[in-house]
RNA sequence: UGUCCGAUGGUGUAAUGGUAGCACUACAGAUUUUGGUUCUGUUAGUCAAGGUUCGAAUCCUUGUCGGACAACCA
């Protein structure tokens, strides 16, 4: 009789809220959000989290999102960043409602409005410099005093705005301002600029426009037009938010509202986020470019070796609130190698190659032996890689003199080649620096793997590649591109004193399993034993590069730290 | 010395006046032909002081700490 509702996850705040609403009855029940990037830069991570947010929230209250570009500063944006942000939303998996929309489409509206409100007395026409402008706003503590210009008749402020439309003033010259209040405690309702002049061609509306609004004036009545009922941004626009009320009550006589709607920005540790510092390491090339696969940009998250699940999940993950927090990017490896544990095919790869000789083997025997593709993924197969009397291992897999918890192999040990047999380690040879050159074994060929002959207990299993048949590739070893965790949190520092000097390591001389050579860019494995991996973008056949996503989680590496 | 916002284990995030839960991390154990995966367990939290209440993380007051705001950027 008691109905237990199914354990449901609890709801963030922006979800109470609109579950509120459509109790109510708010704006016909609706719920339609907007994602709205400025095309000004590639998207980050922090992005990505207000993707998944609104297109998410749409989704789940069967609603709409909308693509919408904030294009209203044509001396920032370019097309380029607007392509690039479709591409992005699309990748990470959401599709938007219709077709993406521009606030410049707004832009005859927006001037329309304009004139209403100067119509109505609530906007003036400022002819006074920037500078002047800026000192009688006052500051937080002390009000603003008035502009000898406020108390324009209507009639001239008209006049004035029609002029500094059809490109009479030069950049600069004047302004229209809202007029509210002068000595109100919120900054933002002393008067603000609602467009200035601004000779420059956009990318979409060309030279038609001398005037341009300001994000203010026009993200609510965008939000408006659009049919948007709740406008999520980051809580550095909550001030914003009277404004955004005010400019909506003065045009608008419909009881349908958007509501704008604060939540805390991601930051993520050991990296920084802001759109100017990242710009910095691209332009200082600390990086190769906004894709370089230790950005916390999507584009550098997708050359990384990130799926679009891993982020999603990672979204889902890390909730949305109005605290101020820092993510541990942890969360975000972990939320990686979950996803790639279950799709990434495993193959053997040896970064760090030594030879190994067995020298019992038949000389100038091959034979097949066949390896599971992915014991989490029955669907997934099994393949089969050649094996022979001279292999490649990995040099961190023999210690001439180990310790006692070393379970790989050391003179007189022995250990399981991954798929293959139980070797026993002989000896070795050492060149003239004193580096292992060569470890000679014995095998036993009862000990086949799948062959159930003889049931033989060894501590270590190993990975290892044929000889002859092993192709050669350089991989790239990534790893967090600062070393402190909050790099931009230093007053005294500059964020680039703490670059991480090994962000990058190349292994060039790596030798990898013979299917390894027929692959495509972006395709992913899991390098056994070692970690996740993907192809560059840049990789060819004959010069192969494989990028390190994320290593494996490493007991050994963790007790030897 | 203004206005607004926030404060729950190491990091995040729930609990909507009624058993402080979940995830990640850390640690311990089991399984394992990847020192991976999986499974089990453990440590660890309501900023402080008052008040309201049978009962407060939750409501009220005061304080403390953190953040945002003074672009013709978004």
């Amino acid at each position: 009789m008691e109905a237990p509702e199914k354990d449901k996850k609890s709801l963030n705040f922006i979800e109470n809220i609109i579950e509120e609403d459509i109790k109510n009855g708010k704006n016909d029940s609706r719920v339609h959000t907007r994602f709205p990037p400025e095309p000004n830069g590639y998207l980050h991570i922090g992005h990505a989290k207000s993707i998944c947010l609104n297109f998410g929230l749409a989704e789940k209250y069967n609603g709409k999102c909308n693509l919408r570009f904030d294009d209203t500063n044509p001396t920032k944006e370019e097309m380029e960043y607007v392509d690039s942000i479709k591409a992005d939303v699309q990748w990470l998996g959401f599709q938007w409602n219709e077709e993406p929309f521009f606030a410049s489409d707004y832009f005859e509206q927006l001037y329309e409005w304009a004139v209403l409100l100067i119509k109505k007395g609530k906007a003036y026409v400022d002819d006074q410099s920037q500078e002047l402008i800026s000192q009688q706003r006052g500051t937080p503590t002390r009000p603003g005093t008035m502009s000898p210009h406020r108390n324009r008749s209507v009639e001239e402020n008209l006049e004035l705005f029609e002029a500094m439309k059809r490109g009479d003033f030069p950049n600069g010259a004047k302004v229209l301002r809202a007029k509210i209040d002068m000595a109100s405690p919120n900054m933002h309702m002393r008067d603000p600029v609602m467009y200035r002049i601004l000779n420059a061609e956009h990318h979409r509306t060309g030279n038609k426009w001398k005037i341009y609004p300001m994000y203010d004036y026009a993200h609510g009545q965008s939000d408006y037009l659009e049919g948007i009922t709740h406008s999520l941004c980051t809580l550095e626009f909550e001030v914003h938010r009277p404004l955004y009320d005010w400019f909506l009550d003065q045009l608008i006589d419909s009881s349908y509202r958007p509501r704008q709607i604060e939540f805390a920005r991601l930051n993520l540790s050991y990296t920084v986020m802001s759109k100017r510092k990242l710009l910095d390491l691209v332009k200082q090339n600390i990086v190769n470019g906004w894709d370089d696969p230790r950005m916390p940009t999507i584009a550098g998250l997708r050359r990384r070796g990130y799926t679009p699940a891993s982020i999603r999940a990672f979204a889902d993950r890390i909730g949305v609130a109005k605290r101020d927090n820092t993510i541990d990017v942890g969360l975000l490896e972990f939320s990686v190698r979950e996803d790639l544990n279950k799709i990434a095919p495993r193959v053997m790869a040896v970064l760090d190659p030594v030879k190994l000789v067995i020298s019992n083997y038949p000389e100038n025997q091959t034979e097949e032996i066949t390896l599971i593709n992915n014991p989490e993924d029955p669907e997934a197969g099994s393949r089969n890689i050649p094996f022979s009397g001279e292999l490649f291992i990995e040099r961190d897999d023999f210690m001439i003199d180990p310790p006692k918890k070393f379970f790989r192999l050391a003179p007189d040990k022995e250990v399981r080649l991954k798929g293959a047999y139980v070797i026993r380690c002989e000896r070795y040879e050492l060149d003239e620096k004193g580096e292992v050159k060569t470890i000679f074994c014995s095998y036993d060929h009862d000990t086949k793997s799948g062959s159930g002959s003889k049931q033989v207990k060894v501590k270590g299993t190993l990975h290892w590649v044929e000889a002859k048949t092993a192709v050669d590739a350089e991989v790239r070893l990534y790893d967090r591109l600062f070393n402190d965790e909050d790099p931009a949190g230093h007053k005294d520092k500059d964020f680039m004193a703490f670059l991480n000097p090994d962000s990058l390591q190349i292994k060039s001389n790596c030798k990898l399993e013979p299917m390894l050579a027929n692959v495509s860019a972006g395709d992913k494995f899991q390098f056994q034993r070692i970690g996740y991996f993907c192809v560059d973008k840049d990789s060819m056949p004959g010069s192969l590069i494989y990028n390190r996503t994320v290593p494996l989680k490493d007991i050994w590496a963790r007790m030897n730290s």
